[in-house]
Order: structure tokens, then C-alpha cells, then sequence
DNA sequence: ATAAACAATGACTATTTGGTCACTCTTTTT
DNA sequence: AAAAAGAGTGACCAAATAGTCATTGTTTAT
């Protein structure tokens, strides 16, 4: 069972060590995940490229699922308070321009944590998937969260009538798909033509907003109405 | 090793028993992959689920890697298929309804593979985006053929400088991002408030459409301007 | 009818795996 | 300084795993 209380003074030597060797098990076993995938990696390979003893991974995770889940903390609380700010913000809006001022925040918060722990966002797009078995489960519960709070995010920006009458839980998870994509696209380095990374965010507010604003005419125009900007 | 030949008489006994077994095996093996994930799923189970001695899985199929294969064949042939067909009737068309009808019918073909192997279609969602590791290997390849198909296919497009000036394989990348996502819930039944599945291509084509289409009027916003290529 | 090829089986081997534990050494507390 | 608690180790165990093969029964070709 692992010891989960970080004993002796902080900054002393079990404190500063604790925080080394989790460090390295972490990164040993993130790099695995990414080569091989979740299933594919044994606790075995992590200790061995960690450079500890088996025994040792057990004294600071429980499993492997634990450890997914120390891994991605930092990147689901993030995301999830940039998703929750947003819908507050969201249900005062009142005009189109707050709406986008509340979508952009959310862009910004969300874009910084994931610029900080790429590796684990790859983990996330890699293995959000996949059935919630295992050491997969944190990883699918946080994509269900995530898909939630999209629709419901959509739901209330609906409320206003800004929006393009599609329902909102087939424009919300349009959106997260389409971000998703392009986010792995950039994290693998795959590079398909992509371009300058830094300009795929305003190439898809383009996109994503225009197809979601509601026309200014009253009628839903179908082929080559223009939209009207406010 | 897998015997691949198919021995006597066409519809005699041999040949019978042949497709059923393989039959027997692939719907074990599919059922269970969705459940647990390709990696956590053993040739024991496998052949415990089908009803036969591991022995005889062998027999059909020479590791997990070939079965998930063949598993993958149909659905391979008709999507590459289907992007294809899209990508040469862009080439050759000139006005904006005859691009559209190219896409619809790209839609329409690959919409009806879908529905035929819907299973299959989430193995591959399921899957494709992990590492290109063991039997996972094939589905991501499919997955890159798909992505380097819908660029190319968005570059087409844009020759003729009827879409939008944003980067061919961001926007191609968007869209597959959305059209998986949606995929994705409608065959995994989380019911996320999507409504009639059938209604989902048709506001899909709305958003899309009017997310690339290039706007009539004059400039607009310049964000979303491409950067010149020599 | 008979020989040759095919099919199915499940016991068997080789390895690998998650997890434990007694033992040793180091740090903290008293 | 001595006792208590924490930390690291790697041998060890039981269960699981991929793949093989001799054996037995069935179908096909001659």
C-alpha cells in the first residue's frame, strides 16, 4: 500500500527525495504510455527505465491506475475550472461580444495548461477513448466531464438565441472533436501541412464561430446566405 | 501458422465450416475488444468466448494483429474507397453545387459502410489514435491514410478558391475531429442529447459548410489569413 | 476404397506479470 | 543516543499468457 503523508520537514531530505523519485516514476512512465499505450506497459518497464526497484513504485502509487491518475491532475483541474468559469461567465452574458469575450477566456486557460503538461494532454487524446477498463478510467471519466460541460456550455449560450438552431449537443461535442483533432495533430508532430501551431486557434474561431452564429436574416438560410456580422 | 487457403469444394463442408469458425472468432474477438480494449483482450479469451480450443485460433488466424486486420478490411475498403471517388470528382469540379454534390456522395458512401459494420466503426474510434504498436499497427494506419485523404481533398477543394483561406489540413482536420466525435457518441449510445442520429449529418453539413465557406462580400476578419507559400 | 490433406483439441512449455515481504539502511523523533 | 518510522531492494510466488504439437477424427482427392 502506498504511503500517501509526506513525512519529516518540508525540504528535508525524505521530502525533497520523495518528491525526486515520484518525478521520475512519473516521467519514465509517461514516456512508456506514449510509445506503447496504456495497457501495453508493466510496472516492470516503469521501474526498470525509472531506475528503481520494483518494490519501490508500490511505496508511492497503488497501481498503475493511480499513477494515471497523479498524471493527470494537473491537467483535469485545469480544464475543468476553464470549462466551469466559462459557463458562469456564459449565463450573464447578454450580447454577442460578452459570449465571445467568455469563449476566449476559456480558450486561454484551457490553451496554458496544455501547453504545460503536453505529454499528459497526449495521453488524454491517445486514451480518452477507449473502454473505461483499468488504469483507462480516470482518463474516460475526465473526457465524459469534459463532453458534459461542452453541451452544457452550448446549452446556455442557446439560451440567449446568439446560436444557429442545431442542437447543442451536436454542435458541442463538433467542437470538442474538432479541437481535439487538431490538438493531437500538433502534440504528435505529424505535421500534415499545419502550418504555424500558433495560428490554428484563430483559424478555427473563425471557422467554429461562423458556422455557429445564427444568420441575420429571420429565416434558417440553407446554401449561400452570408452571415450578417453584428 | 493460418492456413489461408480455403480447401474444397466451394459450399461443401470444408469451406462452410470455414467461414462460420472465422465468423465465430471475429465476433468473439470484436465483442470483446469494444468491452476491454484490443490490448487487454488475450487469444485465451478469445477463444473461450467463440467456444474453441486456442489451437484452432491459430488455425484462422496467425496473431491478434491479423484478426484485428481482417477485422478492419470491409470498413478500409469502403472508406478509402469512398475518399477517393470525393477526391477525383473535386478535381473536375468547377462551380460550388457540383463540389457539394462530390462531398454528398462521399458522405452518403462512407455513411453506409458505417452502418453495416457499426462495431467495427468503433473499434477503429476506439483505437486509432493510440501508439502504431502491435495489433493496434493497422488502425492507425488507416487512421493517417483517412487524414492525409481529407487534406488532400480540402486542397482540391481549394484550388478552385471556392473555400474559405484557411490551411487545407487544419480545416480538413476539423472537420474529421467533428465527424468522429458524433460517430463516436451515436455508436457508444451515451446519449449526450443528440436526437435523431439521422438529423446529424444534415446540421453537421450546415456547420460545416458555412464554417468554410468563403464569404461572399467583401474582406473580413484577416485573422484567419493564410500564410503565403513560395 | 484408400491415402492424403485438413481440422480441432487441450495439455504443455517458456515467459511474463502484478504484487508481497523479510531484510537492510537512512532519517526522524524522543 | 536510542528507538521508531520511513525508504529501497530484489528474490519470490501464484496466476496468466503466447504459441506449439502430437493425437484423433473428418473431408477430399485419387
Amino acid at each position: 500500500m502506498a504511503t500517501l503523508k509526506r513525512p519529516g520537514p518540508r525540504g528535508g531530505p525524505r521530502d525533497v527525495n520523495r518528491r525526486e523519485r515520484t518525478r521520475v516514476l512519473e516521467d519514465a512512465a509517461l514516456r512508456l504510455f506514449l510509445e506503447r499505450g496504456l495497457d501495453a506497459v508493466t510496472i516492470d518497464d516503469i521501474t526498470q527505465a525509472a531506475g528503481v526497484a520494483k518494490g519501490t513504485f508500490y511505496r508511492y502509487f497503488e497501481d498503475k491506475a493511480a499513477l494515471v491518475d497523479a498524471l493527470l491532475a494537473p491537467v483535469r483541474e485545469a480544464l475543468l475550472e476553464g470549462l466551469e468559469v466559462c459557463g458562469r461567465a456564459l449565463v450573464a452574458a447578454r450580447d454577442v461580444e460578452t459570449m465571445f469575450e467568455a469563449y476566449r477566456a476559456m480558450a486561454a486557460v484551457i490553451a496554458g495548461a496544455l501547453l504545460q503538461y503536453p505529454s499528459v494532454v497526449r495521453l488524454y487524446l491517445q486514451e480518452c477513448r477507449g473502454p473505461a477498463v483499468g488504469a483507462r478510467q480516470k482518463v474516460v471519466a475526465l473526457a465524459r466531464q469534459v463532453a458534459h460541460h461542452a453541451v452544457d456550455i452550448t446549452q446556455k449560450a442557446h439560451t440567449h438565441g446568439l446560436l444557429r438552431p442545431i442542437r447543442p449537443a451536436v454542435s458541442a461535442l463538433a467542437v470538442v472533436g474538432a479541437v481535439e483533432r487538431l490538438l493531437l495533430a500538433v502534440l504528435s508532430e505529424e505535421d500534415a501541412g499545419l502550418g504555424n501551431p500558433l495560428e490554428i486557434p484563430d483559424a478555427l474561431t473563425t471557422l467554429v464561430l461562423d458556422g455557429l452564429r445564427r444568420p441575420g436574416g429571420p429565416a434558417r438560410r440553407k446554401l449561400d446566405g452570408e452571415p450578417k456580422r453584428p
